[in-house]
DNA sequence: CTGTTAGCGCTTTCAA
DNA sequence: TTGAAAGCGCTAACAG
């Protein structure tokens, strides 16, 4: 029994030992027609027989061009929504033999530049993301496709799954509105933004006056960010004459911290206050009350985004959306929409006294 | 002006314009000590003009066999534990110049085995994972060193950082004993682990008896899994005559899940029930009560399970466990120990009617 | 200090 | 149906 386990074996170990050229093995092992079939056995055996784990990846890359990796640019990690969406896009990419590289920019637009250039660096086919910021980055010549995941409409990207928060967010603030809400404060970023502008329509159109509760736009660490936002919750709330009765929150994750402080505020919810949020993770039924949450279908996104990150890098995806979304301009822009789930954190409001 | 933007610049392109070789460039780039000033200048000159990125990694990747890529396998990225665990070390990795694939195996033996694959199929230098699983197939001759990072101390890993929880849950349960607590019931995959066996050490040094709320090894996918814990602590929350008065739960998550229950059986926590969860994550503190939780220090896990994947890639790094880790056998074993952190959902039981 | 050469493992013409 | 040869972009001897 010779020792053929020294070195990891290469098409070139199997063809010396089947006594054919290398090119016949890559022929062989890559379904290529033209091999006979007795040689394609006794290529396949050698190749078990010596554990011959595939061809060598970098060796394709450096051949085709192709890495087979797609580069997966997300805000911040611990935020539900970003780990879930994670979760699917790595695990589509992989039934497709796609590898992926997961980095958070926590919030900080120098580091989302940063990944960006090191997906570049790295050689990625594509880069699916979460944040516009990376674009000017992924601009430059040579620069990989990116697909871009986002409530926002944004231009320059090669591929999109756009999630159309606006029918569902008005429809869910409206609701709030005909269960007695007159008082609803949105608490977000600034005054832009699809979550925003639903809510303010639907506001206006019951002829309701708008309230925003802004933490800024500046870039947080998530950290900063929650305490941020837990202080600017904390003083609103603190005036307990004058409180809305309900709270439409940017995400899940901030409707939590709304959540917790009205509580330390001693205010019951949804008895004294109804809170929203947007997203529909995991975490809304982990709190009591459960929380009310906008729903988008955060795998199905997921795995359009993986698929067009595929088409994008040149694997043959027919349907990228399917089975539930809606082809936007062509096939490589998708888009999915959002519907209210209501659960425990919304109720109508106490009767005026 | 000549057109020099058509195809990806490479140190050929760089050295044609210099009048140099390749070699030449080459070291340059990498600030080989021996090329001369003016060349060197040069050089990089005409390499930020052309816009040049950086040597193409899989042409170094075949030529050195290092990818300066690590492969990371965690057990579920919704768990906040791991999604803070894989921000910290994508991040400490990225520091290096160094990329990572991150997966999760949901639980799924198969598909660890599956993600195992795919890495070292994908030549990864090392891999850092979770889960014991991968072992096996990741034993095979030319398979990546790998870096473990648990409370279980598994043999057979290059690498470890080993998460000592043993005392500080003895030190929590015993508190919770001094509390005034009798009965404490442990909410786990079954009676092993470090967790429980220094949960039920605890109680038995009390002479107190040991109460297993176990949900079982079996490999559940994370919705599963919840839900077969939710419909366990459901059924043991029934019989309100004869309820523990504390729970000590495998993790925060479980913790949640508990803390959810209790209250939608009237239970109000911490007064009829304390609820004491394992990790410290972040969500300890968006629920109400907070939790109170054996906190282990994540981030400097993440941070030296990074180093530790470093040096297994060949990278020199000292001190892979500071500031504050201890060095094992070793400086490819490290230990950080946990500490209990009490909130708001422990307290004495509601003395005895 | 600089250049020449070889070769990492693979795919892909082009011939046979 | 098979093989020979070239070359992807880079680093690392080995000469000069």
């Amino acid at each position: 029994m010779t020792d053929e386990h020294r070195e990891k074996p290469t098409i070139y170990t199997i063809a010396k030992l089947a006594g054919v050229s290398h090119t016949t093995v890559s022929r062989a092992l890559n379904g290529h027609p033209k091999v006979s079939a007795a040689q394609r056995r006794k290529i396949e055996a050698i190749a078990t027989r010596l554990g011959y784990a595939g061809p060598n990846r970098h060796a394709i890359a450096l051949r085709t061009k192709r890495s087979q990796m797609v580069g997966v640019l997300l805000m911040d990690l611990v935020n539900p929504y970003n780990s879930e969406l994670a979760r699917e896009i790595e695990s589509e990419l992989r039934t497709y033999g796609f590898t992926c590289m997961v980095s958070s920019c926590d919030g900080d637009g120098r580091e989302a530049q940063d990944i960006a250039h090191l997906f570049v660096d790295a050689g990625v086919d594509a880069v699916i993301t979460n944040v516009a910021e990376p674009l000017a980055a992924l601009e430059t010549e040579h620069a990989p496709p990116a697909v871009l995941v986002s409530d926002a409409r944004i231009e320059g990207f090669a591929a999109s799954v756009h999630i159309n928060v606006f029918e569902g967010t008005y429809q869910a603030v409206s609701h709030l509105i005909e269960m007695g809400h007159r008082r609803i404060a949105h608490l977000g970023a600034g005054a832009h933004g699809e979550r925003y502008r639903a809510y303010a329509q639907a506001m206006r159109d019951a002829g309701l006056q708008e309230e925003l509760w802004a933490y800024g736009d500046r870039a947080w660490r998530r950290e900063a960010l929650q305490e941020r936002v837990e202080a600017i919750v904390r003083e609103r709330l603190q005036d307990r004459r004058s409180l809305p009765t309900a709270i439409v929150a940017h995400d899940d994750f901030m409707a939590l911290s709304v959540l917790q402080i009205a509580r330390e505020a001693g205010l019951s919810v949804p008895q004294d206050l109804s809170i929203l949020g947007h997203d529909d993770t995991l975490v809304t039924q982990l709190v009591t009350p459960r929380l009310s949450s906008i729903s988008i279908p955060i795998k199905r996104i997921g795995r359009a985004a993986a698929r067009l990150a595929l088409r994008l890098s040149g694997v043959e995806i027919d349907h990228p959306g399917e089975p539930t979304g809606k082809p936007g301009a062509g096939l490589d822009h998708w888009e999915f929409s959002a519907v209210p789930t209501w659960r425990e954190s919304t109720a109508p409001p106490r009767p005026a006294h």
